[in-house]
RNA sequence: GCGAUUGUGGUGAAGUGGUUAACACAUCUGAUUGUGGUUCAGACAUUCGAGGGUUCGAUUCCCUUCAGUCGCCCCA
């Protein structure tokens, strides 16, 4: 036998067997976008490097060292997807969609790469929902980009997750809060970690978010964003709250949730799954605002947010939370054929049983009478068919209930009838 | 990228430096000739992730590599 050939790292095949529950979960998703008025916007799967760079930010992780990259045939510096703001946003400036109306409510759905070291509920390749409101700076949409995650959750009957909430303030506000940091941790950086002495210069906020550090003095008298923030950043965040609870999703206020993307700013949030045992990913969903990207990016000043949400640490959390879908994965119908000529004729029913919009199938093995209806327990097919050279003589056929075990003659001409109207 | 740990048939797993690699589930066949999910009998790994080394001999010892898991980092 040759060598067989597997996977690369980090990647993962969808079985046949775990199919049904993609499709059941993107159908949620779809269904969802559509009751919220969402537009599914497809982009490709690699772009320029430089839209990363630009969009996501140099120094953020994602960009400086989990870079899926390489050079095209023309030598073109490409990098594969690592998440969907950036992309969306690059069609958005580049199809020029602000043309068309004031608002564009966008979502994507498809795989994003990374180049991490791969564990579980994190993979090099992975499947990505997301959405993006582009075009509005109002607190409503905040909660409603919110709101859609939440109620996209429940709807599949998640519970025990956690919204977590903070703003980011704009741009000034960050900018006095930045100064803030700056000034209380220098006298102590030598006390920090490796990685927080270089985010003193590059991110300060991001060494709140420090776990090495998190039990440092300084953590906890360190200046909150909350008090840096002017007026209308306060404002903004206080009406965004108040429309979640007007609409009754519960929250968590986290003064230390600092989203990891350059490009957030005001409302930042993470939907977490608020369960102990399940391993240490356990942000489903993050998200956040971000007024400036479309500039950045060499479109017209526009206020956009958004969130991505993971399929694959969904599907985690559903198994771990013990969910069941309602998904069904039933036959209407298994045709058995007995002897050569009944066989022919079974195949020709079947194919009229499908013709009728009827699932259905039959035995590819030459097994025999006792095999085929053990074939037809495990495809779980409602009906048996049973055709053997005597029926077919006759022109009818044996249609057994799987379920009730009850059985009936039928005429030939009459099964697809017989079997609609008992579905 | 770093650290730890694991890798035996379709699946879950025992096991040992040496003539036949447990067991369970699944699958297939049969238990008189055309009827299922129970029971019983039988079949099913020239092979123990891959490559190399030590040895008279390795699945068991060593090295390399690939992959999984967990932790760090970070995030979906």
């Amino acid at each position: 036998m040759a060598t067989t050939i597997q996977k690369p790292r980090g990647t993962q095949d969808v079985l046949p067997k775990q199919i049904a529950i993609w499709q059941y979960i993107e159908q949620q998703l779809r269904e969802t976008c559509t009751r919220f008025n969402y537009k599914e916007i497809r982009t490709p799967m690699f772009e320029h490097i430089e839209l990363f760079k630009r969009g996501v930010g140099d120094t953020t992780d994602i960009v400086s060292k989990e870079m899926y990259d390489f050079f095209d045939k023309g030598n073109r510096h490409i990098a594969l997807r690592p998440e969907g703001t950036a992309s969306t946003v690059r069609a958005y400036v580049e199809n020029k969609l602000y043309g068309e109306t004031d608002i564009q409510k966008l979502y994507y759905l498809g795989p994003m790469f990374r180049y991490e070291r791969a564990q579980k509920g994190r993979l090099r390749q992975f499947n990505q929902f997301g959405i993006e409101a582009l075009g509005s700076f109002d607190p409503m949409i905040d909660a409603e980009v919110v709101a859609l995650a939440m109620d996209f959750y429940q709807n599949l009957g998640l519970a025990n997750i956690k919204l977590v909430i903070n703003t980011l303030g704009d741009l000034e506000s960050r900018l006095a809060h930045r100064q803030a940091l700056v000034a209380h941790f220098t006298p102590v950086v030598e006390e920090l970690c490796q990685d927080c002495q270089s985010r003193l210069e590059k991110n300060p906020l991001r060494i709140l978010d420090c776990k090495v550090d998190a039990k440092h003095p300084s953590m906890a008298t360190a200046p909150k964003i909350i008090d840096y923030l002017n007026d209308e950043s306060r404002v903004y965040f206080e009406t965004v709250l108040a429309t979640l609870t007007q609409m009754e999703i519960p929250y968590v206020v986290d003064p230390t949730l600092v989203r990891g993307l350059d490009y957030y700013n005001h409302t930042a949030f993470e939907i977490m799954l608020d369960d102990p045992n399940f391993g240490a990913q356990t942000t489903l969903c993050g998200g956040g605002r971000y007024n400036g990207l479309v500039e950045q990016l060499g479109g017209p000043a526009t206020p956009g947010i958004g969130f991505g949400l993971g399929i694959e640490r969904l599907i985690l959390a559903l198994e771990q939370q013990n969910v069941t879908l309602p998904i069904t994965d039933q036959l209407d119908v298994y045709v058995m054929g007995l002897g050569a000529n009944a066989k022919t004729a079974s195949a020709k029913l079947l194919n009229q049983v499908r013709q009728a919009g009827l699932s259905g199938e039959m035995d590819y093995q030459g097994r025999g009478m006792k095999a085929m209806f053990k074939a037809a327990n495990r495809v779980q097919a409602k009906y048996a068919i049973i055709l053997g050279e005597e029926e077919l003589a006759n022109h009818v056929c044996q249609v057994k209930n799987l379920v009730e075990a009850t059985q009936e003659t039928i005429a030939l001409n009459d099964v697809v009838a017989y079997l609609q109207a008992n579905q």
